[in-house]
This record gives structure tokens, C-alpha cells and sequence, in this order.
DNA sequence: GTATTTTCATACCCATCGTTACAATAATGG
DNA sequence: CCATTATTGTAACGATGGGTATGAAAATAC
């Protein structure tokens, strides 16, 4: 992904793997926030010391920065992979709600979603944050589009809303999933929300008008 | 709402209205998170000094909760009002997003809900917190409930979904709605997803099917 | 007017914040 | 083996953080 090990030639090389160490910062911003988590917390998540890490990433901003971007690819890649795996929309669906109910639970603590828990309070005052947050909306509002415009074309589901739109809302479901997460809702109650919206989106074309060509693509 | 003005009636008198500190107070919490907001910046945005704010109200911490209820009640009265006055469940849901969006766009600012933009990052480690913004979620999922129950038995809408479901769906749209204001889309888009939204939640019965009972309540 | 009670304003306390000098350490290039 | 280059650990920097002691100010109670 990123190229930190970029392999210096010469001088003393680093005790440590450069992506090991921004999953640590990440977890570490992810349970404080930016503005909650100290350059003490950091170095104590990652057992590195301070100039050890102002030197391999810059200073806390940079390296909040790093995080954000950081999940916001891995996030995107992992949903892409996992919507253009499943069958139909419905699994499609079905299966990153799961995922992220998943990682937003993990280890039974209400953690939500590391950039839409930890970045909207800093998007205001912070240009490059608040662009980060967008990119992580707009991304996964089209990715979702991309895999309902599949489906619609597969005749899979009803072409009542538009891909575009129903990608939103999709993706919507995932913000409401993280704020409840954060709150501290049940995994029962996250993936009752998640069928529901399920069930919305990925509903049956009206049977007789609308036939569709479920071969072509 | 909250008593803070009781009138003290021996000692010297305030010099400032409770109510309208604690609303500058919000505000300013409102732009900087609770971590990234100073005591500095809270006697700025009220033009009170330290001592008088600690007195009033108690610690910063104190400060925040007190700022959180306050929102919440006031947005839960607002939606409950808004939803109930409006004739059909299709102009209430319309009704309230557009309050919605205008609150989390003022200014022309990307400011989206106070409770979901800043307490989120808190939430994690204090509970207090946690427990204020699960309230949070939890009225309003209730109140959109409420609004949803009541469409379903006037037959205005189909009951494919269940009230609880439809209305946590309608709250879910306001959390994704405060997460991409607060990234700095434009009212446009919002009132675009807002619109999507209403058509999936306001769909009128199948015809024919289920006749309701338009008049009954 | 005098005592009492509460608020206001200034100034300060200590802890912690993010950041960085500086020197010791450990690798490579010749 | 020596010079070079980068990283490591310690320790400190100035700034700012939340919170408060103290006395003056302004009202009521008698």
C-alpha cells in the first residue's frame, strides 16, 4: 500500500515496520480522536519514541492525516471486493453490513467507524480533514452505485431509484451503523438496521413489467 | 427547559442570562469538538470568565453534558413538533429533513448535528457521553416511530416495514445527512438524499391489497 | 448603615501538550 | 578501519491546558 520501507541504503535502518506502526497510530486516534490522543498515547501504542516517529511520518497531523487515508483505501478496497464477490445484491449487501458490524464491534467495544467517528469533529476547523472525510463519502458512494447499477442491469432489482441514489443511501446505512456502534447498540439491534435496509434496496423488480435481460454484461 | 435562572434572591445578581450562555456554549463545542474546544474558548464565545462559568455550571466536562441535553431535547421537541403537525407522513418526513439540512448547513457553514459531529470521538472513553448520545438516537428513533405507526394506520403508506424498522431508517438518514454536511456538501446533494429517502419510506400501499382505514383515530 | 451572601475580575497553579536539541548507536561506502 | 548517514533514546523546551485562590463588587436582610 504505502511505501514507507522504502528500503534507505545507508545509515542506521528502523527498528520498526512503518505499516505495523500506522495500525497502532490508527487504532490509537480511533479509540481517542484527534484531539484526544497525545503524542504520549502514540508512543505507547506503538512502543516508538517521539523523534523516532516524527521522523518516519511527520508530526500529529500528518500522521492522523496517514490514518484517515490509510482506512479510507482499505475500507474502499475491502467493500468493493466484497460487493463484486456476492452473487446478488441482496449477499452484496448482506455481507459488507456484516463486515462492517464487524469491525465496528470488534473485540466487544463500541468503536463505529474510524473516520466518521473521529473526523467530523476536526472537519470544520481542518480543510485537509474535511477533505478526507469527503473523499471517504463520495468513494463509497460509488462504489455502492457501481455494484446497484450492476444489479439493475441484471434485472436482479426494481429500477424504481436510481443507482446513484440508492448508492447513498447506502452508504448512508453504514454512517447511521457506526454512530449507533459508537453509542454502544447491540450487534443485534446493528444488524436488524442493516436487514431493513437490505430489504429496501435490494427489492424485487415489479414482476411482468419490467423484464430486464439478466444474461447481458 | 433548564432552571439555571432560579433568581438566588440574597448575594449579588448574574450579570448574564443562563440560558442564552449555555447556548454560545453549544455553539462553540458545536465547532470544535469537546477535546479541541479550550476553557479560553468557551469565555470567548460567552464573554464570561472563568470563575462565573465554573460556578454556573460546574467543569468543562459538566459544560458539555449540559450542552448535549440541551440540543437533544430541543431537537427531539422540534422533530416531534414538525412530524406531527405536518398532514401526511410524506410532507412531515420532507418537512424535517429540510429543518434538518437548514440546521446542519446555517451559515453556510458545514457544521451537520451537534450530538453525532462531536460526541462520537468522547463517546469511547466516557460513558456519560456514550449514554447521551445513545438517548439521542434512541427518541428519535422513537419519534420518527411514532410519526410512521400512525401513516401505516391511516393507510397513507405501504407496511411492508414494520414502524420500529422504518423509523430507525428515518433517524439513520439524519446521521448520514450530519456526517456529509459537516464534509462540506452542498444543501443540493443533501436535499437530494433527503428526497430519495422519502420516497422509499413514504411509498404508498399496494392497491387494491390492503384498503386501511383512512378515517379510524 | 452594617452584616451577609453571592458573583465578578485578576492572577496564578501545576500538569500536560506538541515539538525538538543533542548525543549515542548502528548500519553502509570506501 | 574510517568516514558518512540515518535512527535511536533522553531530556528538555515554550506554550497552553483545565482548574482555582483571593479579594473587590453588588445585591439583600436586618
Amino acid at each position: 500500500m504505502t511505501e514507507y520501507n522504502a528500503s534507505p541504503r545507508r545509515g542506521r535502518p528502523r527498528s520498526f515496520d512503518a505499516d505495523e506502526v500506522m495500525q497502532q497510530v490508527q487504532e490509537a486516534f480511533w479509540k481517542g480522536g484527534f484531539e484526544g490522543t497525545s503524542i504520549g498515547d502514540l508512543t505507547g501504542a506503538t512502543g516508538l519514541n517521539r523523534p523516532s516517529l516524527y521522523g518516519a511520518f511527520g508530526d500529529k497531523h500528518a500522521l492522523y492525516l496517514q490514518a484517515l487515508q490509510q482506512y479510507r483505501e482499505a475500507m474502499h478496497a475491502a467493500g468493493r471486493q466484497i460487493l463484486e464477490d456476492a452473487p446478488t445484491l441482496r449477499t452484496a449487501l448482506e455481507d459488507v453490513y456484516r463486515a462492517a458490524i464487524r469491525i465496528y464491534t470488534d473485540d466487544e467495544e463500541a468503536r463505529g467507524c474510524f473516520v466518521s467517528s473521529t473526523a467530523p469533529p476536526e472537519a470544520m476547523r481542518d480543510t485537509s480533514v474535511r477533505r478526507e472525510l469527503a473523499a471517504t463519502n463520495d468513494g463509497l458512494d460509488e462504489i455502492f452505485e457501481a455494484r446497484i447499477a450492476r444489479a439493475q442491469a441484471e434485472g436482479e432489482v426494481c429500477t424504481a431509484l436510481p443507482p446513484d441514489d440508492a448508492g447513498r443511501i447506502a452508504s448512508a446505512m453504514l454512517h447511521s451503523l457506526s454512530v449507533r456502534a459508537r453509542a454502544g447498540a447491540s450487534k443485534r439491534a446493528l444488524h436488524a438496521l442493516a436487514q431493513s435496509a437490505v430489504d429496501l434496496l435490494a427489492k424485487a423488480p415489479e414482476s411482468g413489467s419490467d423484464p430486464g435481460n439478466s444474461e447481458a454484461g
